[in-house]
DNA sequence: CCCGTCGCCGTTATCGCTAACATAGCGCTT
DNA sequence: AAGCGCTATGTTAGCGATAACGGCGACGGG
């Protein structure tokens, strides 16, 4: 008991045998066995964090916010990921939740009927992240996507820009693109318009899977004057290849992306792009199922950022 | 006991029993408590990923091999991100073994004191990974950074090119970096040259900091024909930043990156750069990890991969 | 001088599961 | 009818920590 009291510095241990204990600890190269503790306990000092991929960069940073407010909180996250597919998401959950976390931060608000029974019979706070649009089980954190595409529409409506393409993943399980392109559809339809063609891409090198599909597009439907990319990484491919092949960006040929990853301030010019909080999203998830125990276990916040549209230099302004 | 049997599909119960325990399972919404699991067999199946980054590109790759690796064998990765810093790597590994898991995967040889003593003491199979410059604690897969840089330089030489500048990380942390520095200085050295300046970032977009550094190098010494990148990402800024102000690459200014990461390709012209196996690194260890228990213990292999050298279109052709 | 309080440390009983062994019931042989 | 070998299920004793409480000096006030 007296080791376990120093190891952990609760209760009143005297200064000498404090020493001692932490003497013999290093001597011995003891390391507590925490599972034993958090049975015991039954506190667990990890957060599951859920999120569909690890290659897509928008996740890491989400990670990177969540890591960073968690640093000095004791609690610790652990990272599952499910490849956008739905049953492993479920298993990863089931995986996870065995171990009694704290917390659980998962991404998006679609799950599969059985995930969404164990997140509330969980017993622990769980937030739902990177997506407002819809209902979720606990905390969401996020912004909403529908918003996001609807707002690019009237920017570019706004702009001046008629024909419109829109090019995109092929992934059925991208809930969050999904929206983005519904609520961009509304948007332009407001204004009478819709999207005149479209492109999808599954796989590979993102960069260069934009420099095909703009390619494809223009090839098939020359009279486009505005493309719309789900995501910045296929944006800044179909730039270049823009730039390369003569058009007038943004005069002749206007381009948006989506995300705001940092990679864009590199490129020849600034794609056009909405910031999709990604940081700030980890970190307010984190600091929810970090204050939860204090703050009186109220549950079910729902805590909406705002997209900043970022016009770059490829819409052109009024 | 049979409940424990049915889930764990150990031992035999009988098909009337089984489906009858599994109905009752889903009806209450059971979870099973791996931590007492754990603590009762004295498993866990979780193996420890400490990595120093995730915004590296580079790490999230050498994850997905392993994550592929482990899918089918009952092992999980657990990540923990140390951020280059050896005094968080010691946090986290302690951390990590105090959850006992069944492996450790780790990032390269340069550890803390304590770090290493924990590594030997862990009672479970090692692999650190990336590296194979050093000392390793039990095993080792990754590849011969001093050899990649002295390859490169030999390229380089072989090309023709004579004035050289090389461009990396500030980071004195990053062993990698260091090493193929070392090595490409060797190589360079053997034929009688040095490098003649070099240029040194930290933080912000790569691909921004890519460009404002060859800007700066090139004004600083104009006189350079060639430059070497710590990594493809800063490699791609500095071939756009040449191409847009009108450099002959590759006969005026070669150029050349480390890594060989998929967004090259979609790149206006295709940078050289060295493969470093990152997927397949990542598979090996996973392998070795899952493989140990069958494979009789025996412990301390060294895997050494060989980076493949992609000349591109970024260093001119004899 | 007694008793309450405080500081420090030890004892006991879990936590929820699994390893190992025990038992019950059955069919079959001897 | 007893004994054997199965299969299917139950019992018991931990795993290594912590919660909760208990004990024991020392100290100080009445």
């Amino acid at each position: 008991m007296t080791v376990s009291r120093v190891l952990r510095n609760r209760g009143d241990v005297s200064e000498a045998t404090r020493e001692k204990v932490l003497e013999a600890a290093r001597t011995l190269g003891y390391v507590p066995n925490k599972i034993a503790g958090a049975l015991a306990s039954q506190r667990v000092n990890l957060v599951g964090v859920i999120i569909p991929s690890l290659s897509n960069l928008v996740f890491p940073e989400v990670l990177s916010g969540i890591s960073a407010e968690l640093e000095d909180t004791g609690l610790q996250p652990v990272v599952g990921v499910t490849n956008y597919r739905p049953d492993k998401e479920e298993a990863v959950l089931y995986e996870m939740l065995s171990w009694r976390p704290s917390g659980v931060i998962i991404a998006g608000l679609e799950h599969t009927e059985a995930a969404r029974a164990m997140l509330e019979n969980a017993g622990v706070p769980v937030v739902e992240i990177m997506d407002v649009d819809g209902e979720g089980v606990d905390s969401v954190v996020g912004i909403s996507h529908r918003r996001a595409g609807r707002h690019m529409a009237e920017a570019i409506i706004a702009a001046g820009y008629r024909k419109i393409g829109f090019l995109g993943t092929k992934m059925p399980e991208d809930h969050r693109a999904r929206k983005r392109f519904e609520g961009f559809s509304e948007g332009l339809a407001a204004a009478g318009l819709t999207v005149n063609d479209t492109e999808f891409y599954s796989g590979g090198s993102a960069l260069l899977k934009g420099r095909e599909m703009t390619q494809a597009i223009l090839a098939r439907s020359p009279e486009l004057d505005f493309l719309y990319y789900s995501n910045d990484m296929i944006g800044a491919g179909g730039l270049l290849w823009c730039l390369e092949n003569g058009y007038d960006v943004p005069e002749r040929l206007g381009l948006a992306g989506f995300n705001g990853v940092d990679l864009l301030e590199g490129l020849p010019r600034r794609l056009a792009t909405m910031d999709a909080c990604r940081r700030e999203i980890g970190r307010k998830a984190a600091e929810i199922i970090a204050g939860r125990p204090h703050s009186g276990m109220i549950g079910g916040e729902v805590i909406e950022l705002e997209p900043v549209l970022q016009l770059g230099d490829t819409i052109r302004r009024r």
